[in-house]
DNA sequence: GATGATTTGTACGTATGTATA
DNA sequence: ATATACATACGTACAAATCAT
């Protein structure tokens, strides 16, 4: 309906990707309402496909619904938030440590490859192509520890959090430091030091979960994770 | 519509919550296919909430869906079933470790009274309720991580791996080693030694995942994972 | 506390795509 | 290869529940 030639397969799984899409890119702020009619408008097709989308986020985590009361955007309170970056800390260090273990020679030299990129695009200084090609870097992790179910959790994970990670990370003076953490992980994948590249990981993350608090208290309240309920 | 009083909130929950326990308990075994209409007709209620249930159950990777070809049971190749093995280990040891770290004085004493309940069960030889017991004691130390979205994580692949777990852990022979396990499971936790547990516990789910491979050859084809595609 | 407006939940009909003969 | 059968995908109508007035 979209376009005129047509990659998807259904409209459900279609919208799937564009909602969750405007979720991680921060278009659809947490706490913000998915109201079906107003997206069916919005996408020119009916509730159903909407209502069958909403149904697998709401499922993955990404929004939360109430029976008889719709779909919000999920809004983690901070201690949730934390919980989930500890547990993306020691997902991170899993991959990173299979990765170590089971990286093919060309899987690492493409790692050191993408290293090699990031280290340019800290002089260039431009965040966005920064930030994409660490989620390149990340990926190469993922993909290097031969363990799809293990990837597939830390990539939703970081899926989840990806709202409330924008603001840190597009920070300049971060970009160096994301670099030389990101040296300690690569050098010990690339050397096969298992424990090596799972403790550098681990700290790399923290250091990004430590930066968060800054980003949660500069929200607007409406946008911020509610304290207690 | 099951009895007088209903204490779900909308039927396509309800459905979900149905459907998963009869996929979890093997009553739909893993390559089943699920046929919409059929499962209305079942349940007594049209296909629309059974189409959003199959939705949200594809999203949490319980079954697989192929656009105008429907639903199966998913049925996970041996090298996938193996992944979810270990990164179950590695999840289980997580939880493990910061319970260790964590749990309070009285979830140590519960966790301590569970075992308890599990040594004399051992000696009724009772898998059902065995089984019943240790699905507790899990599920004690995945709350007293103290970390929800990590239990999630744990539980949820614990669920996947459940159809597939049904034959290893009912052989009586398994039952006294796999007391033997915890035993040092939770003695570690309670000691409060963090990496102690994480080892017992990797320990013992990879043990559980060693029994698995007979399980697998003595399935029918047509429930056996397929070898690759 | 009752009532109305609004939104979600469910049922059902039709179209479209896939598989089989 | 074409046609036919069948299950799924989508749209629409109605019912039920929640919230605001």
């Amino acid at each position: 309906m979209s376009l005129p030639d047509d990659p998807r397969r259904t409209l459900a799984e279609d919208l799937r990707l564009r909602i969750a899409d405007e979720i991680v890119q921060g278009t659809l702020v947490p706490g913000a309402a998915l109201d079906e009619t107003e997206l069916a408008h919005r996408f020119e097709v009916s509730r159903t496909p909407v209502r069958e989308a909403i149904r697998q986020l709401a499922a993955s985590g990404l929004i939360d619904t109430k029976p008889h009361r719709g779909a919000v955007v999920a809004r983690p309170t901070e201690a949730e938030i934390a919980g989930m970056f500890e547990a993306m800390a020691d997902l991170e260090a899993l991959c990173a440590a299979r990765a170590a273990e089971r990286m093919t020679g060309s899987e690492r030299r493409a790692l050191e490859a993408v290293q090699e990129e990031l280290r340019a695009l800290v002089h260039l200084g431009d965040p966005h192509q920064f930030l994409e090609a660490d989620e390149r870097l990340h990926d190469a992790i993922h993909a290097g520890a031969h363990n799809d179910y293990l990837a597939d959790l830390t990539r939703a994970t970081r899926a989840r959090l990806q709202p409330f990670r924008h603001a840190p990370a597009r920070e300049v003076g971060r970009l160096a430091a994301s670099h030389g953490e990101h040296e300690r992980v690569v050098v010990a994948i690339v050397r096969g030091d298992r424990d090596g590249a799972a403790a550098a990981m681990r700290d790399h993350v923290l250091i990004v979960r430590d930066d968060y608090g800054v980003y949660v208290a500069a929200l607007p309240a409406a946008e911020r994770p509610a304290p207690a309920p």
